[in-house]
DNA sequence: GTCTATATCTGGATAGAC
DNA sequence: GTCTATCCAGATATAGAC
């Protein structure tokens, strides 16, 4: 699979989070029409999720947003209480996404080696189709308040764990050579992020995710699977 | 070389470092006396950076740093003259150290492969020492002017090249793999910079750095050197 | 050099017309 | 549902006393 075809079978589009998202914060929002309200909440999280990337989040008016979106002030504050609770909003937004995708793509995959490998992939595809969300994600989390906060670690351990528990198949298979599975798992992680992180510099070099993700592929093979090479 | 024994051979003294920028910044700061300002700045830069990285640079009041610091808000504005100011001295504080110490760690290490170790080394030990500063420099590139911004993506880009030319020398004489320099580079400065950013988790999980250097030593190594394994 | 007091402005939030 | 107008807390920045 390329990220060409994974595009098209994956499809989350924008509307179909913001549906899920307005089914589930039918209290904070004030609107009732389902359509005027998706139609609406893919504006504000789109600008605000740019604007955000660019300024950071606190630094991102109301007014800002507000000019960006074509809606007034007093029409944003029919989607959200506050200005808070947009940033908890827009977190949450994408959090469910990679864990269902990923624990998805892995389903009925047994060799380690095979799971690593679309593990990886899934993993950058997914951030490459959502970037400025997973940019947004990683930059403001620690703007949230204490228990969004937990939340938003605890995906974090989620995903890096799914990384974990392949490594410690692998090893137990006697597949993988006998590494740190903390470490390594983290150090994947890391290298997963950049991807994401460090748009402007991939971009500017014109690595293509597939590139990205064959690399990392041969970088943690090297390590996992020494006796292959 | 441990870590302990770089501590006390590097010495990075805050009032080291203030003092260099006191000077460079005699225009901007209203205080004549030497020994009152270094003092004033140490505190200031150690409160900002602490608020900053729990909040956010721009979420930080100067009425928070004025508090923490125990100085007035008319004292601040006797070290800058706005508040921007005073994020880009803090960007600019930490920049040159890493540079210069780096560059002067490798002098008269040839093999690559013995560059590519102290490089590593030296690159989390002096993250370590300066963590909170790291952080923030991590964290508030994107809200610098355009200016700013661009010298801290050029610092960015100058670490990452000393890796990209110690493989590079590597590849040539014949003692490392054939692999991409570019990529490599990249993805040996991000598990770097993921020593700082998620300095939480390694903590968590009691990894010093040296567990930390030599785990990633190992990971480069067996992509780098693939026959000595 | 440092403080207190204050001018000035910006941004989040809301009330009420349409 | 959306807009305009407005309130007010809190922020940066400065002036002038000590």
């Amino acid at each position: 699979m390329n990220f060409e075809t994974f595009k098209s079978l994956v499809r989350i589009s924008k509307e179909d989070i913001c549906r899920e998202l307005f089914l589930e914060n039918k209290n904070s929002i004030k609107i009732k029409k389902e359509g005027v309200a998706i139609k609406n909440l893919v504006t504000i999280f789109d600008a605000a999720l740019q604007l955000s990337n660019k300024k950071g989040f606190f630094a991102m008016s109301l007014r800002d947003l507000s000019a960006a979106t074509g809606l007034s002030m007093g029409a944003l504050y029919s989607y959200f209480n506050s200005k808070e609770e947009l940033l908890d909003m827009l977190q949450r937004q994408g959090r469910t996404v990679i864990t269902r995708v990923i624990v998805d793509q892995l389903k009925g995959i047994d060799d380690p080696w095979e799971r690593m490998k679309r593990a990886i992939q899934t993993h950058l595809y997914l951030t490459e189709v959502m970037q400025s969300w997973f940019y947004f994600a990683y930059m403001e989390t620690k703007n949230l308040k204490k228990n969004e906060h937990k939340l938003a670690i605890e995906a974090e351990l989620f995903t890096e764990n799914i990384f974990s528990e392949i490594i410690e198949q692998g090893i137990n298979k006697g597949v993988f050579a006998d590494v740190s599975q903390e470490l390594t798992a983290a150090a994947i992680k890391a290298m997963l992020q950049d991807w994401y992180l460090k748009r402007w510099k991939y971009a500017g070099r014109q690595v293509s995710v597939d590139d990205y993700a064959r690399f990392l592929m041969d970088f943690v093979s090297a390590f996992l699977l020494p006796v292959n090479r």
